[in-house]
DNA sequence: TGTACATCAGTGAACGCGCGTTCACTGATGTAC
DNA sequence: TGTACATCAGTGAACGCGCGTTCACTGATGTAC
């Protein structure tokens, strides 16, 4: 049996869980605590017993799922060829499955919008996954690629662009080549700057 | 004197402008009715006179922002030289200027991420946006450009992308690099494609 | 022109609901002796 | 080992506030005669 301390992880592990769900569905106002502590099997009454207070929950939320999206965006590259890792990953990033995971993938689309709006330290939570990010596709760039850390800010914000825009219209046309049109406009600056 | 027709379509008037300057810094779940309508220099109870509902109220002023929008980033574009239209545009887009005054320029930062949370007719409205904007970007690619109108996708997602990240993390330097990284970004996409 | 009535844009208070947060309580687990 | 007490994760109801929407009312403008 487990003690009441490994339990009491387990509830705050399945709230986070849960939460990120919800955050990256939608967004952090569209969140609510209620239904966070029912997809994690508990009541509402408990959660304040993990968590100080609701942007806390969101704050830690953000830097998981930030963790999880880089983790499976930079797995396995060492397998493809060193020149075309970036591609691999705007390939993961920017594809159909991506997008139509919502609950799943990259919890940026949701939440980018609402940071200006709420808590200063979901900015600086954001900030931090943003450097994360650059830093992760920054290294996958060819070998010599100049100004490197500029060329991956820019990818950052095409896929992430693209991602945001496939999101809110999917299911029209445009969705689908929203995602091709910057599957190919990645490949194009980097062949573009080397 | 005014007709009683004629000031009420004044006041139809100020509050489309309110809406509009509330929902391009708060988003649609953050502008609040009655702001809107003490904005327009009115009180909360009339505002039902005017629209249906705080979503017919959304839709029309999604409309009106984009219209303008687009009206200022294509604006004054034939003085300048055939080639350098499109390069024009981005600059204006992926401005600081644009990036702090979030009162007046592109609505999309503060609205794309809750379009799918919220009611379907906000869906098309953006999608046509988006068209207009596609469609008006494409126009001002150099000429014989091959795949107009999926280059100017890739380049709409980069400029919605990198502007709203600049503003999510405004006031930090990364901000800065965001809007440097994407207008160069964007410059080298069109040439890597010509 | 003057008078009586109709219209209707706008007011301000109230309604109802959703949601973050609090709190008294429960009951299972853990500890002391 | 057994018993009495302490701890504390989790429950469920209540509180308070914000916000979209409704509604009876006001008063200025417009119309009929």
């Amino acid at each position: 049996m487990n003690t009441k301390v490994e339990r009491k992880e387990l509830s705050h592990e399945a709230i986070l869980e849960s939460a990120g769900r919800f955050i990256r569905q939608l967004g952090i106002s569209g969140t609510r605590v209620a239904d966070v502590m029912t997809g994690a099997g508990l009541t509402v009454g408990g959660f304040y017993a993990h968590f100080g207070s609701k942007e806390k929950l969101i704050d830690e939320t953000l830097r998981r799922t930030g963790d999880g999206l880089r983790e499976k965006l930079f797995a396995r590259l060492d397998e493809k060829p060193e020149g075309a890792r970036f591609e691999v990953i705007l390939k993961r990033y920017l594809s159909a499955a991506h997008r139509d995971a919502q609950t799943l993938g990259c919890p940026l689309p949701a939440v980018v919008g609402e940071i200006g709006t709420t808590a200063g330290e979901h900015v600086s939570v954001l900030s931090e996954g943003l450097e994360s990010l650059v830093g992760g596709l920054r290294e996958h760039l060819p070998r010599g690629t100049p100004q490197p850390r500029l060329l991956a800010i820019g990818l950052v914000a095409l896929m992430y662009g693209g991602l945001s825009l496939a999101r809110a219209v999917k299911g029209t046309p445009l969705s689908d080549e929203i995602l091709r049109a910057c599957r190919m406009a990645g490949v194009a600056v980097v062949s573009a700057i080397r």
